[in-house]
DNA sequence: ATAAACTTTCATTTATTTTTGAAAGTTTAA
DNA sequence: TTAAACTTTCAAAAATAAATGAAAGTTTAT
């Protein structure tokens, strides 16, 4: 029975573990990075190196690299134990600060730059053509919808303490 | 002089379909994907498929294929013209539209499936251990998280109309 | 200072994803 | 019906991204 039980738990982990890494393969985030991720979200103590790679069966490499890339994200933080020498991992477990985090870390890599580029060439100077007014048009549009729906999670966390925010949220949520 | 001009215009329209390129595979849409979007996003008429592939320098299948998945998408539609044989395609220029096509799609390939799984492995019945108790916890919370983080494109949207909204909208832009 | 215990790096290998292009399929006009 | 003009498909090739693992690096205890 306690067995039974023990397999379960193992396979429901093992299934949330798999899944996060498709998702997360398919928003652009390695596979073992969202594992690991995954499986640091779950586990309710700081797991060791070793242990990420015999749970994900996965290199010494592999792990470090990930871990660090976790690190650089700020959603994963080192741990030490009195008497250990190795490092121990935790997750941010916190979702508001984990969607945070990594919306901040997204639009510093990627959506900052595209903005520079998108002022960039929206800013050439001519009307000659219909075809260049379309262009120009376009390109300064889409940089004001870049450029709004960027920080929209700072701003959403922000005016969480608003009582306005917080009466639209609950209507939102119906 | 005119010659200049032409030339400063084709650079931008080209730095901005390989930077859009590079933006969509980052975020897990294949680059000729986002490249012919972003083409036809900036383009004041509709383009044939032959034009798509001399400008991104693609393949007639890959062409092919991917104004096909734009069209799956929603985002690219077809058009023909009057007396001639051959196929045009045109993007959704609207961005509020095209967000709201993008994270309905999303949702339905993608988070609805993980919701699924995510349901499913929080409801195993076991608070057996300290472990397993964290577990159901987390991924209980996660679940409540991504369904709300799900649809809020849809909502936004929804409630655009709506007064209490926009002054909210308004307030957040600051 | 040395060695043990541990982590990081990175050139190479492996896996995954994307692209090609030629053959098959479709539509239209005569 | 036939042929021309066009589009789609998909097996194979190419490109890209990720993983490995052994060597180099680091830290700590003695």
């Amino acid at each position: 029975m306690l067995y039974i039980c023990h397999m379960e738990f193992k396979d429901a982990k093992n299934k949330f573990v798999q899944t996060w890494g498709a998702l997360g393969s398919q928003w652009g985030i390695n596979k073992t990075m969202a594992q690991i991720h995954a499986l640091l979200m779950v586990s309710h103590e700081a797991v060791s190196m070793e242990d990420i790679m015999e749970e994900l069966q996965i290199s010494r490499g592999n792990a470090s690299m990930n871990l660090r890339a976790l690190m650089d994200w700020g959603i994963v933080y080192k741990e030490y134990k009195a008497g250990e020498r190795r490092e121990f991992f935790t997750a941010e477990k916190d979702l508001d600060e984990l969607a945070v985090k990594i919306s901040r870390e997204r639009s510093k890599r990627e959506i900052k730059p595209a903005l520079k580029v998108l002022k960039e060439v929206s800013s050439i100077k001519s009307d000659a053509t219909a075809e260049e007014r379309h262009f120009v048009d376009q390109t300064t549009k889409l940089y004001d919808f870049v450029l709004q729906a960027d920080n929209v999670l700072d701003k959403i966390t922000e005016y969480k303490d608003n009582w306005l925010a917080q009466l639209l949220v609950k209507f939102m949520k119906k």
